[in-house]
DNA sequence: ACGGCGATAGACAGAGTAGTCTATTCCTGG
DNA sequence: CCAGGAATAGACTACTCTGTCTATCGCCGT
């Protein structure tokens, strides 16, 4: 096995960052949590940040990679993909333990964007928006950078209004999702398909 | 003078909280900024999450007076309100120092739904729903709640993607205008004006 | 069977945390 | 001018934080 205790322990601060913040998790408790001694830790990673960046990124590659498939499940054709978006999102927001989104929640944590770790969270939301840029692009659409744009701002309003307004939502997404088609329909596509 | 310590712990902790945050933020430097006795803060608050959620309810009301009153400096009608309020959100953003939503940001650090320091939060996104709608209502559109909430969608999404990608925005704003009068416009009314 | 290496527990440093307490000082009302 | 109350500085407790260091243990291949 190459650093398998590396990885355990990504994986491990991956969920208490989530759950529990960043401030608000100590390295004590990630490393009592993965198992590892704090010698461990430090052996592969430089200092806290340092492990928050990995995590980061560790997330990013995950998050990414689910969000995607679930919509690829859903939906084949571009169109369809950039609505089922939206069901993917509330399946998200509906586990019990939905604490919003790692990436807003780290840089409302470090909220100087030359740190590193804003930029790494900055750095995902760019990603994302590449791939659902993609599927804009392939609809046909004449100007992707404001569709995209403004599925994007409805993505993170949901996003920010199931966590802070837990309770409340009789579904946000639902919401967003009708906006959603609103937006589409009126934007002008290059060709009639 | 009655309290006026209290009324500038109060402002300073709002200050230092919205720039740096609520764990980064420790009680040895409010009172330092705010120059005043460590009893004399505790004599006032029971604990920093007291001061916590007095910063939160303070700026609850300072924000949500200066918003409307912007809004309303710059249009009479309802309807031209609903827009002028991206407006006013550009305007905010531009702002060197913009570190995002206060209240975002303390349901990001506390993420328990019950914590006080959240439903504080989530008080004043509830408070800023009640005057969108009133405006929305005014409007006469048929389903106030849904207009209101993709508005709020919007909103929401725009402050967050202002935060997060701090120098990439070459504007959400315009988009999340743009998206707010395709909706509007769409947006089926009782009665034709 | 044994040597070596990597991980271990855990002590430790140094700074910082929230919150309590005391002794002094300052300011105000009578 | 003086008494009283409030605010002051700052010591202090009891933790917690990140990060370093050491001494021991266990597992591996040879």
């Amino acid at each position: 096995m190459r650093a398998p205790r590396k990885e355990h322990l990504i994986q491990t601060a991956v969920e208490l960052f989530r759950r529990r913040g960043y401030h608000a998790t100590g390295i004590d408790r990630i490393i009592a949590e993965a198992g590892v001694a704090k010698m461990t830790l430090y052996k592969h990673f430089r200092s806290k940040d340092d492990l928050i960046v990995a995590a980061l990124r560790r997330w990013d590659e995950d998050s990414r990679r689910w969000l995607i498939r679930a919509i690829e499940e859903r939906a084949d054709e571009p169109y369809e993909r950039l609505l089922a978006l939206f069901d993917v999102l509330d399946e998200w927001f509906d586990t019990p333990e939905y604490g919003g989104c790692m990436f807003i929640n780290a840089a409302a944590e470090y909220p100087d964007p030359t740190d590193p770790i804003h930029r790494a969270a900055a750095e995902h939301k760019r990603l994302f928006r590449e791939y659902l840029q993609e599927q804009v692009a392939a609809c046909g659409f004449e100007d992707p950078d404001v569709v995209t744009g403004q599925l994007l701002l409805l993505m993170e309003g949901a996003i920010v209004t199931a966590q802070v307004s837990r309770q409340v939502g009789p579904g946000e997404v639902p919401l967003a999702r009708r906006a959603a088609e609103v937006l589409l329909s009126q934007a002008s596509r290059k060709l009639s398909a």
